[in-house]
DNA sequence: CCAGTCCCTTGATCTGAGTCAAGGATCAAC
DNA sequence: GTTGATCCTTGACTCAGATCAAGGGACTGG
């Protein structure tokens, strides 16, 4: 089996990059270009709400969208962060299980459900991509576990800043010289939700690192580090820092 | 496609059972036959240490296996519970990212990496059930993450509890009939590894439980549940008490 | 029978993060 | 410039769950 994550550039959907690889037929390509579509959202829209009938599965071509599942009394939990070239839905369920909201505009390639499916069953190479990706996103989630089962405060925030910073540098393969600046997409009020914190205790904790020279704000989303180390042991991580061999 | 998660009464091993399909070609189930072999753990025994290399993969055939992270200070937290049928291992990474230990007796029924993943490649239809199963587990650590990062001590425990005899009644294909007997698997000291809690705080609210009548306990291991509405209410979840439709 | 080991329970106290409350900064609309 | 909305910060106080500490079964091996 050759290396199906290579990417192909032909175009903005990251589905076509990633789920489909140059060295396979090109028919795949043209089959998927055919059933795609693209869809807009702005910033606070909502994608699709649990338990409504999912049409569609997708990926993030641009902006930032969430997963979120809420209790009866209001108190929610992010339970996934899509970035582009993420995957939104699940082929074989019918039902959304998790909200799915724009935290920023948001663009997303989509493809109706049963034709995708039935792609899917035809083309291997499509489910052997998708397994990959959905085992990556349980590490992630196994990662996240243990953010919102064991750390401190201090440590979810600086675990938090890290993890959007690596994951920025994965998308722009950016060089690593001086101090990293970072864009912090989401509100102090997401950031708790995805720690499982409050929007107040956010807040002091990202004073706090401020304070202590771990981290250097510029308005309230602009965050520079000037020693990643230093931020990563902060974040009660493995020297590694979640980049797994 | 038909469906594949047709069970397969042709023996003890739930790959055979699970991943592969009565009504496709039965070469697949030979060949597995082939390369699978068993290997036995006694309670408390480690499986894999993360950062191992991982020369199998395989699944639980009986007994009860555990996922654990921990960190530098000896804060451990759970990620996975690892059930009859559950699945080790992942197809294309050459080493453990998490710890894996026998919570009891168990046994597994493993495939060497190389094999099975050439297998995989080969034939389609492993690569599909093993994207359903991933994606189970998926939602599974997500409904997890609400409960590490939003729910109090004692939804935790109510959740775990439903939880533990949702997966038993599944197994055992059990008639519903007067009070739900469930055995508890684990420790207090593991069920607060689960739970993002300490032991403490874990006997406190399984005595607290009981005491209200929600439970009841004979020895410290098995609960009965006289009302089990009652318990999912304790828990917090929607009323459909996680059962996805 | 006793000693040692696990595993579990319960009490007393402490503390990190939640809650409640007030106010500041930025931006858009009028 | 004023009004209102949204987002963010900070302070004072509270409380759920952690920590520290003691002791109770149940089982094993001598």
């Amino acid at each position: 089996m050759h290396d199906h994550s290579v990417h192909v550039q032909c175009g903005d959907c990251p589905i076509r990059h990633r789920a489909v690889c140059a060295r396979c037929e090109t028919d795949e390509l043209s089959q998927l270009e055919q059933i795609k579509y693209y869809r807009s959202f702005q910033a606070g829209q909502t994608v699709i709400w649990s338990g409504d009938r999912m049409e569609f599965v997708g990926s993030v071509v641009s902006g930032i969208a969430s997963l979120t599942q809420t209790m009866e009394d209001g108190r929610r939990q992010m339970v996934g962060l899509l970035l582009p070239s993420d995957f939104v839905g699940r082929p074989g369920r019918p039902i959304a299980a998790f909200d799915v909201t724009a935290s920023t505009d948001l663009v997303m390639c989509c493809f109706r459900k049963k034709p995708f499916e039935e792609m899917m069953s035809a083309t291997p190479h499509i489910a052997q991509r998708l397994l990959e990706m959905t085992l990556d996103e349980l590490d992630a989630a196994r990662e996240w576990m243990l953010l919102l089962g064991r750390k401190t405060a201090r440590e979810k925030i600086a675990s938090l800043i890290s993890i959007i910073a690596r994951r920025d540098a994965a998308l722009h393969a950016r060089k690593r010289s001086g101090p990293l600046a970072v864009n912090l997409p989401l509100t102090r009020e997401e950031m708790a939700d995805y720690l499982g914190l409050t929007l107040e205790t956010v807040s002091r904790q990202i004073s706090a690192l401020k304070r202590d020279g771990v981290i250097t704000l510029e308005g309230n989303r602009n965050v520079s580090i000037p020693d990643l180390d230093r931020l990563l042991e902060e974040a009660g991580d493995d020297s590694d820092g979640g980049m797994l061999v």
